[in-house]
RNA sequence: GGCCCCUUCGUCUAUCGGUUAGGACACCAGAUUUUCAAUCUGGGAAGACGGGUUCGACUCCCGUAGGGGUCACCA
């Protein structure tokens, strides 16, 4: 068994993109067999290094391996070859017009309310008509003669999936300029690496149905064909591909856990919880394209958030400790076994960090009950057990119970309303910061 | 517009003719925390609409509405 995962590197790979990488990544190391990364950079005008060395980043990053690579740049002979037989053997014809010409019919044909699709104009021409035209200098591109009949296979998710070719142009396979477009280096691909199981967004469907003829064209039998249904936005409208905010290097930029990134899109739209998990084992035995719905599903960014956050309040500090060094936020483990339930992203244990370190603005409504308060801090080391002990202490002192007793004590020392557990914070701040805060300073 | 696909709690979904329509997340409430959060427990919450078929329909059929995809010298 081989799949592949075919991005082009024409933009950043976006949560889309990831999604089908993970969903050919998860049924490949469910059943065993080769995991192939092709770089489809057939569109020259738009490909770069740079999106290409991000694929790379991305993928590494969310922990999807690879055991083979391919750039279309590089095979351009065997296309060359294919296209040859596909001329020879009478696949392929020659077409004159212009994208002007092309726009122009389509608009016409939309306009009366007809399919937009290809008039095959092309096809009546005569060879004098095709000799004129080259001697003005026009070079053709040429088109794949579909052949207009119904094609069904058993699709991995949808079932059974017909395509009534005779709806659709005839894909143009070669540019005027000579290059290929993606649809004949993909299937030349994918015959000659061997791809026996193509999975995919449904925005392909139509696609494969011509791509099922060129395979036959090519003498060659069609792989097993999976399409699942595509992401739409939280607002349910569709997930565009140039939506930049939810590109994968952002929510690494982010700080998110790529576990938290891959349980999400590995889960939605499937009858299994989007929950945390914890290794990539547990998402690779759960998947079962059975499971996959066949509805657009929407995919919500607060949903990754929340799985991180939960991944994070079980963390051991030998797995965050690096992360923690990184944000300058590294105060030991009593600190983050203190903080960590407290945290809706990585990135707020810097604010926690502040507290313990300072300075701290402390926020006093109350100056007289804060001097009380100060001067009932213990002296010396603090321990987890200081804070019960301080705490009734001013308790005694000033009557003050429940919320109003807390939230000064809190507020004056953290300069927050809200974050962990007095009990362990109040050790970390230790007596001289305590003692300050109270009285107003920030220190 | 042609062709393809879809429509169950707010969200992701289970149900493959007979169920008190189940679960997860979110939400609300209670408990706990002598505070907020975290945590635990409980609760409210759904078959787009209209016709059929059937003893019986969320489930099958037809129609309507809505959504997604595609019809590029993009991938």
């Amino acid at each position: 068994m081989k799949v592949r995962f075919a991005p082009s590197p024409t933009g950043k790979l976006h949560v889309g993109n990831i999604r089908t990488a993970l969903m050919n990544w998860l049924f490949v190391r469910k059943h065993g067999g080769k995991f192939l990364l092709r770089i489809d950079d057939t569109d020259h005008a738009r490909s770069t290094k740079v999106f290409e060395e991000g694929i790379y980043a991305d993928l590494a990053w969310l922990g999807l391996n690879w055991d083979e690579t391919a750039r279309q740049s590089d095979r351009d002979a065997i296309y060359q070859a294919a296209a040859d037989r596909l001329k020879a053997d009478g696949f392929l014809y020659p077409c004159y017009e212009t994208s002007d010409d092309l726009d122009r019919k389509a608009k016409i044909a939309r306009s009366r309310g007809l399919p937009p699709i290809y008039d095959r104009a092309a096809l009546k021409l005569t060879d004098a008509e095709r000799a004129a035209f080259e001697a003005e200098g026009r070079k053709p591109h040429w088109r794949f003669k579909l052949t207009g009949q119904r094609r069904v296979w058993t699709d991995l998710v949808r079932g059974e999936q017909p395509v009534e070719t005779g709806s659709m142009s005839d894909p143009v396979l070669i540019r005027a300029d000579g290059s290929f477009l993606y649809t004949l280096p993909s299937v030349v691909d994918d015959v000659d690496l061997g791809v026996t199981h193509i999975v995919r967004g449904e925005d392909h469907v139509t696609n494969s149905g011509a791509q099922i003829e060129i395979f036959l064209a090519l003498g060659a039998t069609p792989p097993a064909l999976g399409h699942f249904p595509l992401l739409v936005g939280a607002d349910g409208e569709a997930l565009s591909k140039r939506i930049g905010s939810l590109s994968v290097d952002m929510l690494r930029d982010e700080g998110i856990d790529p576990r938290a990134v891959n349980a999400v899109l590995a889960r939605i739209g499937t009858s299994d919880p989007i929950e945390v998990v914890q290794s990539m084992d547990t998402l690779i035995e759960s998947f079962d394209f059975a499971k996959v719905g066949r509805a657009p599903a929407r995919f919500d960014v607060e949903d990754v958030r929340r799985v991180d956050a939960q991944l994070l309040h079980g963390a051991d500090y030998s797995s965050v400790q690096d992360k923690l060094v990184a944000l300058d936020a590294d105060l030991g483990e009593d600190f983050w076994l203190a903080v960590r339930a407290n945290l809706a992203s990585l990135d707020d244990v810097k604010a926690y960090a502040q507290v313990v370190r300072g300075p701290v603005t402390p926020v006093i409504e109350d100056p007289a009950f804060a001097a009380t308060a100060a001067a009932l801090v213990p002296d010396g080391p603090l321990t987890g057990e200081s804070w019960q002990a301080f705490v009734a202490a001013v308790k005694d002192a000033t009557g003050a119970k429940g919320k109003a007793l807390f939230m000064p004590l809190r507020q004056a020392l953290t300069g927050m309303g809200h974050g962990p557990e007095m009990g362990p914070l109040f050790a970390l701040i230790g007596a001289d910061k305590a003692r300050a805060r109270l009285k107003g300073e920030a220190v």
